[in-house]
DNA sequence: GTTAGCACTCCAACATGCTGAGTGCTAACA
DNA sequence: TGTTAGCACTCAGCATGTTGGAGTGCTAAC
């Protein structure tokens, strides 16, 4: 049995119009499509084929058919009609990313939340993993008798800071010689390579005229570096899962959102994805999104660093528009990190 | 009419009782409690006194009686037996904030965590204000060609930074010029102080020499300073709201959610409440607020930065508990950033 | 190969009746 | 005069039964 034009015309109605209603399908329905003429008795042949091959399940003897998993990665690879972003789609998107470019943070959050209006879905975006941004040079600064401030600065612009308390006291040279020695020693390397190499040696050889220092200097030297590495996670349009039916099960809204305001792990499905637009539908997710459908895609910034974004909801999605969304969005924001390249803003809180 | 004693202890019972089981409370299960030695109909001809004086509803002709916000405000300030928290909870708590002092801002997030863990309600937290931080101070620091990072450094440790892009070429001793001439007229003064002065006339006096250079700093410094001001807030739990029956109604949790997911508008809720401990109920909220009670209380980094943080839940909420978990969390943070004090540390973000 | 027809299945919606928990009122009691 | 027993009444919730519609699968005819 093979998958001939009818059987795929067939599917396609029936993927598209669960889509659209939730509602399983039947062959009466579809017999009326102006698109499909055949007779119901003949669909339903057609339909039990379906089943057979897995493109299909029926949740009970007298429902319609419902899409499998299959037939959705069938449906997203073959039979969509990649829809076009309307004009105006588009202009409401650059109007609403171009009112706030001040800061990638910001901007991230807000493309965020403009995504998840959009598409009335839950969207995420991250920000760029900086491990192989390399540094530009090493600060500490004084703030009071006990603290100094040590600030690493890459050389895409990004800032991390930590407060040290000094476990012996200092002077302001100590603070310029202990800035000048490290930024000699590691400028220009990725911070990726400094986490792997042993920094402590470094310091041995060339602090030892401050020893007392440099104890409390390398653990928080360290743990700044990985602080660099911390990707920040944004979220928004949580209530849009309400208006699904699919989440009218309190049980089911439970669940998607205990799995998605986990932070970290979900922060870590992200970061391990595949490049470029990806879509995800059921079991090929993990364990705990498998009733769900993923799609992210990647921004630029400086077209070096990478960001990611996108959207989760159920498998019964509207990937095409969906996805013309997402690709306009990170184009869009790849743009704005590009012409205002050097303009990205670093916060420091807390 | 007046409140006796008996009526106090049947009101008591009822909103306990309620608090507990979420049902309405009739006057059969109130006579069988060993605390109230009355008949049912007793019970009925005093409560419907109760009701008269609006201390109680009514569902329907046929069900128990529910308390009214009046209720639960004299259950808050009069009849609730405060319970001391049980040792075990302490350590738990002690321990679990304990695990993780680094960071002002993790640790307040994570104080928002073990905040919602131990209550099943939705936690909040928010950083503290600086407008009152005084400026240590200010730094211009090289990036590449066009781009500097401007970095404001705060008495408290807490330092923000912003990237300019200028609109003329610098040299070193340009910044080098600027850091020192920002840092003497502007170190020692408050953040708030700094915005409601016109920043743009010292700018213009002193810098003449680089004016080129000033009008790209003048704006970008506002911004950083404002950034300065910027409170971050943390909440947990969400998906908790899914146990009470209060929130079974979709309908209900969607605006619960959405209100609360609103970080805007609740962070500015948050930070214009009074200090201290507070609760409010019902009508004493804002209109979105009405169906939910939201405690409240404060921690203090180095003494005297005030932050917040708390629960927001359904009316029937077991006060008594939450307020002393709220209490112990609030204290406990306040010594960890009093000990640590310097300790704080800061991160920079985008 | 396609289709009409038919028997069959199952869900959803509605009606019905029953039970239990609760009330308010009245009259009797201490 | 305050308390209580008793009674009629109300209402939500549950179980049960009924019906109609939407769907299927199969068979036989075109």
């Amino acid at each position: 049995m093979d998958l001939n034009e009818r059987k795929l015309k067939i599917l396609q109605a029936i993927v598209s119009d669960f889509i659209k209603t939730s509602e399983p399908v039947g062959s009466r329905t579809l017999s009326k499509r102006p698109d499909i003429d055949l007779s119901p008795a003949t669909i339903r042949n057609e339909m039990s084929d379906l089943e057979e091959m897995g493109y299909l399940t029926h949740p009970h003897t007298s429902a319609g058919r419902v899409p499998s998993d299959k037939a959705y990665r069938l449906y997203v690879d073959q039979l969509m009609k990649s829809a076009d972003l309307p004009e105006e789609n588009k202009q409401e998107i650059a109007q609403r990313l171009g009112a706030n470019t001040a800061e990638l943070d910001q901007t991230v959050e807000h493309a965020a939340k403009v995504l998840s209006d959009m598409t009335n879905l839950v969207s995420f975006a991250i920000t760029p993993n900086r491990s192989e941004s390399k540094i530009n040079y090493i600060n500490f600064l004084p703030v009071d008798s006990s603290t100094v401030v040590l600030m690493i600065v890459c050389e895409d612009g990004k800032v991390t800071n930590s407060a040290i308390k000094m476990s012996a006291p200092y002077t302001e040279e100590n603070l310029t010689f202990m800035s000048k020695v490290m930024t000699h020693n590691f400028k220009g390397k990725a911070v990726s390579t400094l986490l792997t190499e042993n920094i402590a040696a470094t310091f041995e050889s060339d602090m030892q005229s401050l020893s007392g220092l440099a104890g409390s200097v390398v653990p928080s030297f360290i743990k700044t570096l990985e602080k660099m590495l911390n990707v920040d996670l944004y979220m928004d349009g949580y209530s849009n899962i309400f208006r699904l039916p699919e989440y009218n099960d309190i049980a089911k809204a439970k669940n998607f959102l205990e799995t998605v305001t986990n932070k970290d792990e979900f922060t870590n499905v992200l970061v391990n994805r595949e490049q470029g637009l990806m879509i995800t539908i059921g079991d090929e997710n993990a364990e705990d999104l498998k009733d769900c459908a993923l799609i992210t895609a990647d921004y630029k910034v400086n077209g070096k660093l990478v960001g990611r974004l996108g959207v989760i909801g159920p498998k019964r999605m509207k990937y095409g528009e969906v996805t013309s969304v997402i690709k306009y969005i990170t184009d869009n924001l790849s743009k704005t990190f590009e012409i205002e390249a050097p303009r990205e803003e670093e916060d420091s809180d807390e």
